[in-house]
RNA sequence: GCGGACGUGGCGGAACCGGUAGACGCAACAGACUUAAAAUCUGUCGAGGGUAACCUCGUGGGGGUUCAAGUCCCCCCGUCCGCACCA
């Protein structure tokens, strides 16, 4: 019996697979659709193993939904603009297009050998200006219909990448790439509207538009999107002649609790709010504080340990239901970025408030008094009292719970025309402007007659100047000798190019919807998108949760508007996939980071394979280029095949979770692959002796057939739930029950010159075939077995299928059926327990009565033992589950 | 601080609606084959006790509900993730 050799054997099927153009796929409207993608990759240079886990599954997914009769598209293609191209470009001098289109034509040669079963002719990459042309229409669609819009705003600048981030790609205070602290800069930016979805974009969480998506990303979105309702209204100042021109009418206030306004004790405005700036112009010392605020840092430590800092101003407001008066404060806790920037402070109930007044001496008057609590005797006892209870102190409030009171101070400001009842949003729109050469440029003109002008329909695509120069950082956009000089569009006088470019966000957002419809002259032609979208299952890293699913679900929504798509949500069924994780190696003497391939692992202790030093093995950690702890897909390709690598991807781990690259791991999957291939080939040529549509007499439920059915149901249920390490366990128990048989054939089946044992002899064929119906089930069997694991090792069932004799190509063939009829046991066993503890098990006829059962139970011996000597209170059946005895 | 998820053998993990805990794989050990090794095949494999049949304990800890709890409820411990001065 020959060796499998998938280094021959997995191109040959490639070949043919490309030659029959298997996996190509048009709108054909007499199939039900199915759209399955995978987030699309970066072309950083080659393919990782994290990408053949991801990639992987999503083949799983289109080959079985093929073979259940689906249309299905599943394309690939290439998120191609980003800074590593820029970056590459600054280190090499290597252009960043021949850098991206480099990697791309790599790492396509690398998912190819992975045997994907994608539809290539789909492929772009988004830096083509075929794809980004319509990236251009859509934005100028978006401009006219109020979607994006200019303005000039405090903006996240990353120092060290030198261009603006949005809100989402500033983790920790730190730029997202660079890791880099954010600053602050004013700065005219583009934004789109994607706060006029806020509404919908969280509604569809909960609705049910979104039922196919995990929850955790449910709620980290929901979180992100942060809606909250509040009381937006005015504190009038005590004397409004002492306000600087042009704030005459006081402070505007948003808050959650106008339940606690009796508690107010001071007015507080942010650093940056256009008070403190029109106030500081005149004012030294709160210039310098507002400086030194800006410069403390946003990241999460500095916050963590800035203490409460604050600037009193000359000025002061009126309480609007008593005359109190309240000094106003420039704070460095308030935010200008939500709700007004500017806070009544109530220090009696928030930890904030009460720091800031501890700090600067002011009042704490407390207005919520806990539920029990004596109003006579109760005060705070060194922090603020947060929770539920009835208001008091208050005027008209008091005797109100919490939420009464909010209802009741909202009535009485709106009655008196200082504010209203307001809904609040996280959210804020996305700044799209990347100062940045690598991305798509924005199709707009600034002239100083006409102002800021749409490049016109014909003149796009506006593409990037092949010639840039990236010897210095900044944005080669701006100081290119010629690029930006244009005439303006309307008036015809001398104008410039918009210079920066899209966030790269923006290209991920409708890539899916380009993959479903490819029309030279729009984004996508309408009636072919809503042939296929939404994506039926898409499936990525949950490193995406909020960026790229927050702003792909606004896009579509944006699209549907401006008249693309019909659908609101893009991805119908979403899956986080896991990561691929590794064990790290460190020099113990130099402390430098090791390959795993430059380390012998041994029993308890490691070592160079160079020199034999010592190796110290540290933390399983996410795959990452810096600690070294990577393996190469070529490298497993080239050892064991594109199978095995799938095959040990899927199994073990559930997709969700983490699953941890091992040696071993590989060499399992290897095995099994070598073990299949063992048992078919034993059998060449028999699905041509034998007639699978009809059975055959006598071999109605023989333990094989059983087995192949119960196989079929169960890898059948678990790919639908994204169970293919159960799948996989369930191939493992077919796989030992149809090797556990005695090899049943006596002849070749017609194939001549096969030198197996299996064939030479009656010796080891004792058993039941003188009928061939054995031979029929064993047919059965193996047929099933190339079809099941043709999601997971699509190469190897292509060459069972076509060595046990099946038509076609098993890619084209159906996904097998289960027989309920062989699902179903005649007979069962059943456990006994006495007074809960399992004490023998029964064997009763799968249809038996709970009487009979529990006459079985009850004459069982080991029952018998344990109940001897006491008396049988109960006894519960639970049919085809277990017998419970009570006694005592 | 707020929100969420999770905790099962040496390891990755199964266990559906509460119903025989540990499927399947890895590692380990023993045996067969081999001059030998690898590969392959067979067997053992939660802990403790017993020659054995079998018994006791066991799903992070404590309590509860139930004929029956890994699963449900309460309290605690631990790990991981998201958000974070959001008023």
């Amino acid at each position: 019996m020959s060796r499998y050799n998938p280094k021959e054997v997995e191109p040959k099927w490639q070949q043919r697979w490309t030659d029959a153009r298997s996996f190509e796929t048009g709108a054909d409207k007499d199939k039900p659709k199915y759209y399955v993608l995978e987030m699309f990759p970066y072309p950083s240079g080659r393919i990782h193993i994290g990408h053949v886990r991801n990639y992987a599954m999503g083949d799983v997914i289109a080959r079985y939904k093929k073979a259940c009769g689906y249309n299905v598209l599943h394309p690939m293609g290439w998120d191609a603009f980003g800074m590593p191209a820029e970056n590459a470009a600054m280190q090499t001098g290597s252009h960043p297009a021949k850098w991206t289109y480099g990697n791309i034509d790599i790492m396509r040669g690398q998912l190819k050998q992975m045997g994907l079963a994608i539809d290539w002719a789909r492929e772009f990459a988004t830096c083509d200006p075929e794809y980004y042309v319509h990236q251009q229409r859509l934005f100028l669609e978006f401009w006219e219909a109020g979607l994006a819009y200019r303005k000039e705003s405090l903006v996240n600048w990353d120092p060290v990448d030198q261009t603006v981030l949005a809100n989402e790609q500033v983790i920790d205070g730190k730029g997202w790439r660079s890791g880099a602290p954010v600053e602050r800069r004013k700065l005219s930016q583009w934004f789109l509207k994607i706060t006029d979805y806020a509404e919908d974009l969280l509604a569809a969480l909960d609705d049910g538009r979104l039922s196919g998506w995990p929850d955790n990303v449910k709620l980290m979105q929901k979180n992100w999107i942060g809606k909250s309702k509040g009381l937006q209204m005015r504190f009038p100042f005590a004397d409004a002649a002492a306000a600087p021109k042009g704030f005459e009418d006081g402070v505007e206030i948003f808050t959650t609790r106008p339940d606690t306004l009796f508690g107010a004790s001071f007015i507080a405005i942010s650093p940056d709010h256009p008070l403190t700036a029109k106030l500081a112009e005149t004012d030294k010392d709160l210039a310098a504080f507002v400086a030194e605020c800006a410069s403390a840092g946003t990241s999460e430590e500095a916050i963590e340990k800035a203490e409460k800092r604050g600037y009193k101003t000359a000025l002061e407001t009126g309480h609007p239901f008593d005359d109190r008066k309240l000094p106003v404060y420039v704070a460095n806790f308030v935010l200008m970025g939500y709700g007004t920037g500017a806070i009544f402070g109530c220090p009696a109930h928030d930890q904030r408030d009460y720091d800031f007044a501890t700090k600067y001496d002011l009042a704490i008057p407390p207005v919520v008094l806990p539920d029990g609590a004596d109003a006579a005797t109760w005060t705070l006892e060194g922090e603020p009292y947060i929770g539920p209870g009835e208001i008091f102190n208050s005027d008209f409030l008091n005797g109100l719970s919490v939420s009464d009171a909010i209802a009741a101070a909202i009535k009485k400001i709106e009655q008196m025309e200082l504010g209203e009842g307001v809904t609040q949003w996280r959210l804020r729109d996305w700044g799209v402007s990347r100062q940045r050469y690598w991305g798509c440029p924005i199709p707009a003109i600034h002239c100083d007659t006409c102002g800021i002008v749409p490049v016109p329909q014909k003149d796009l695509p506006v593409v990037l100047p092949e010639e840039a120069d990236f010897s210095v950082p900044g944005n080669p956009l701006d100081r290119h000798p010629t690029w930006k000089h244009v005439d303006c569009p309307k008036c015809g006088g001398k104008g410039r190019r918009e210079t920066d470019t899209f966030d790269t966000f923006i290209d991920s957002s409708w890539y899916f919807a380009r993959f479903a419809s490819q029309p030279e002259d729009k984004p996508v032609d309408k009636e072919v998108a809503d042939y296929w979208l939404p994506v039926d299952q898409y499936i990525g890293g949950i490193e995406h949760a909020i960026l790229h699913l927050l702003y792909a679900r606004f896009f579509t929504r944006a699209m549907k508007k401006v008249g693309h798509l019909s659908v609101d949500e893009p991805f119908a069924n979403l899956f986080t996939q896991g990561m691929v994780v590794h064990a790290t190696f460190k020099d113990a003497e130099t402390g430098e980071w090791l390959l795993p391939e430059d380390v012998i692992v041994e029993k308890d202790a490691a070592k160079r394979a160079d020199n034999g030093k010592p190796v110290k093995i540290g933390a399983i950690e996410k795959m990452s280029k810096s600690k070294k702890n990577v393996v190469s897909p070529e490298g497993i390709a080239e050892t064991y095949g594109a199978d095995a690598a799938r095959w040990f991807m899927l199994s073990d781990s559930p997709p969700e979770r983490d699953v941890e690259w091992t040696d071993s791991g590989v060499e399992g999957a290897w095995k099994l692959i070598n073990r299949i291939w063992d048992a078919v080939s034993a059998a060449p040529g028999i699905l041509k002796t034998v007639d699978l549509e009809k059975t055959a007499a006598g071999d109605d439920k023989t333990e094989l057939r059983q087995a192949t059915h119960a196989a079929i149901a169960g890898v059948t249920d678990d790919i639908d739930h994204f169970r293919f390490n159960k799948a996989i366990a369930r191939i493992y128990e077919f796989l030992n029950t149809l090797k556990k048989e005695p090899p049943l054939m006596t002849g070749g089946y017609g194939m001549a010159a096969h030198s197996s044992a299996a064939y030479s002899g009656t010796a080891i064929n004792p058993q039941p075939n003188k009928n061939g119906n054995s031979e029929w089930a064993r047919a059965e069997a193996l047929s099933a077995l190339s079809r099941l694991i043709a999601p997971f090792i699509p190469h190897l069932a292509e060459e069972c299928w076509e060595t046990l004799g099946g038509d076609g190509l098993v890619c084209d063939a159906p996904w097998p059926n289960a027989d309920p009829a062989l699902l179903a046991k005649d007979e069962i066993v059943l456990g006994v327990q006495v007074n809960g503890k399992r004490r023998g098990e029964i064997t009763v006829p799968a249809e038996a009565d709970n009487k009979a059962v529990e006459e079985a139970a009850l004459s069982d011996e080991a029952v018998k033992r344990h109940i001897d000597g006491k008396t049988v209170r109960k006894v519960v059946v639970v049919p085809k589950r277990i017998v419970n005895i009570v006694a005592n």
